[in-house]
DNA sequence: GATCGTTTGAAACGGTCGTTTGACTGGAAG
DNA sequence: CTTCCAGTCAAACGACCGTTTCAAACGATC
C-alpha cells in the first residue's frame, strides 16, 4: 500500500465508477465491474460509501461541484467585465465551456464530460436528488441572466429555449459517436474548442431569435 | 380468448414494454414486470420475440416505422410545395412533428413520445442496432435538405448543429419534469403545438446562424 | 508488547435477472 | 376419435445483483 495517498482504495472507487457509469450507465454497471476495475475488494464500496446510491452520489457530486463553481465563476467575471450586462455569448460560454473543457483537464480524457451527459437522461431517483442539490444556485443565477441577455424574448418562452439548449448540451456531452456517422468522419468530436465555439453560436441564436407574433393589446407582426 | 383479436397477448406485451421502457429505461426494466403489467405468461415474451433484445426492438421498431414513415411523407409533401426548395422551418416541422404528435394520436399519451427520446441515450447495443436500421433513410433524406435550406452555411458547420438540434429535439421528448421545475410551473409540457412552434423557431435559428468569420484560404485559428 | 479503532479480505446471504423446460390447453385437420 | 400444433402455464435453471458478516491486517496510542 504506498503511503502516497490514503485515500487511494476510495478514490480508486470513484475513479473506476466513473469511468463505467459513463461507458454504460449506472443501472448497467454492477459494483463488481466497478471494484474489480478499481483493483479493490467488493465491501469497500460499502465501507466507504454505505451503498451503490451513495457511490453514485459521491461520483456525480466530486465533479459537479467544480464544474458548476467554476460557472458561477465565469459567470462573476463576465458580469463583472459587461458593467452587468453580459451578452449571451458570454453567458453561454461560462454555462458550457466547464463543462466540455473539463476533459481536457483530466487525464481521464472525456468521461467526465459524458459522464456529465448522463445527468440528464438516466431515470434514477439518486440522480434526482443530486440535481436539485447541486443545479439550484446555478439555476438561480443563470436563468435570470440569460433572460435579461436577451431582452426582446418574452420570459416564458426563453425558459422553453433553455430547455431545448440543455438537451443540445447534454448530447455534445454524451454522444460523440452519432455526430461522427452522420458527418462522415468530417466533423472531429474531439476539437472541444471547435465544439464549445460552434454550441455558443447555436444556442445564442437559438435564444435570441425573434419572439412569435407579438401578443399584447397592440399586435405588431413583423 | 377473445376472437377478436387473436394477437392479444403480442400486442400487450408490447403495449406494456413501451410504457415501462419510457418510465423507467430499458436496462432498468425487467421482464417480469412487463409480463405481470401485460398479465401474460412470463414464458410469453420469449416465445413471441425470442429474447429480450428481441422485445426490444420489436417495440422500438413498431413506432420508428410510423415516425420515420410520416417523417418522409412530409417532407415529400414540403418539398412539393415548395418547388424543390422547402425553408429550413418547413423541413425541420416534416423532421420534429411526427414525433411530438404521435402522443396525440395515440390513446397511450406521451408514451410513444418519451420511448423515442430513449433512443437517443440508451448504450445499448441492440438500440445501436434499431438506430442504424431506422434511420438511415431518414437521414439520407433530411441531411440534404437542411443543408440546401441553410445555403450560407458551410456544410461541416450544418452537421454540428444537426448534431445539437437531435439533442434538443430529444430533450423536449423526454424529460417534461425539468422544464416545469425551471419555469416554476410557468410553462405546460403538455401543450404539444406549443411546444412543436418553439421548438422550431429555436432550432431553424440556430441551424441558420451566421457562419464563423469565414477561414477561406488562410485559417484565422492557430 | 498489548490494545484500540480503522481498513481490507474472502465468503456467503437472499433476491432478481434472462432464459429454458416440459406439461397442459384448445381447436383445426386427418 | 385421433393427431397435431400453436399457444399458455408453472416451475425451475444458472448467473449475477446489492448487501452483510466476520475474521484478519493495519498503524497509532498507551
Amino acid at each position: 500500500m504506498p503511503p502516497t495517498d490514503p485515500h487511494a482504495t476510495k478514490t480508486g472507487i470513484l475513479d473506476a465508477a466513473e469511468r463505467l457509469f459513463a461507458d454504460r450507465g449506472i443501472a448497467a454497471t454492477s459494483l463488481r465491474a466497478v471494484t474489480s476495475a478499481a483493483g479493490v475488494n467488493l465491501a469497500a464500496v460499502h465501507y466507504h460509501f454505505g451503498s451503490k446510491d451513495g457511490l453514485v452520489q459521491a461520483v456525480f457530486s466530486r465533479r459537479l461541484e467544480a464544474v458548476n463553481g467554476e460557472r458561477l465563476r465565469l459567470l462573476d467575471a463576465c458580469e463583472e467585465a459587461g458593467g452587468g450586462a453580459p451578452t449571451i455569448e458570454d453567458v453561454l460560454h461560462a454555462f458550457v465551456v466547464p463543462v466540455l473543457r473539463m476533459g481536457l483537464t483530466l487525464e481521464s480524457g472525456d468521461v467526465a464530460k459524458r459522464l456529465f451527459g448522463r445527468l440528464h437522461v438516466e431515470p434514477s431517483q439518486v440522480i434526482e436528488r443530486v440535481m436539485s442539490e447541486q443545479f439550484g444556485a446555478v439555476a438561480r443565477r443563470f436563468i435570470p441572466a440569460i433572460v435579461r441577455a436577451v431582452p426582446d424574448v418574452p420570459e416564458e418562452e426563453v425558459l422553453w429555449r433553455i430547455h431545448f439548449a440543455i438537451g443540445a448540451m447534454a448530447q455534445t456531452c454524451l454522444d460523440t459517436h452519432r455526430l461522427q456517422m452522420i458527418s462522415g468522419g468530417r466533423c472531429d468530436p474531439s476539437d472541444v474548442d471547435g465544439a464549445i465555439e460552434r454550441l455558443v453560436r447555436f444556442l445564442a441564436a437559438g435564444l435570441s431569435a425573434a419572439a412569435p407574433a407579438a401578443q399584447p393589446a397592440d399586435g405588431g407582426r413583423q
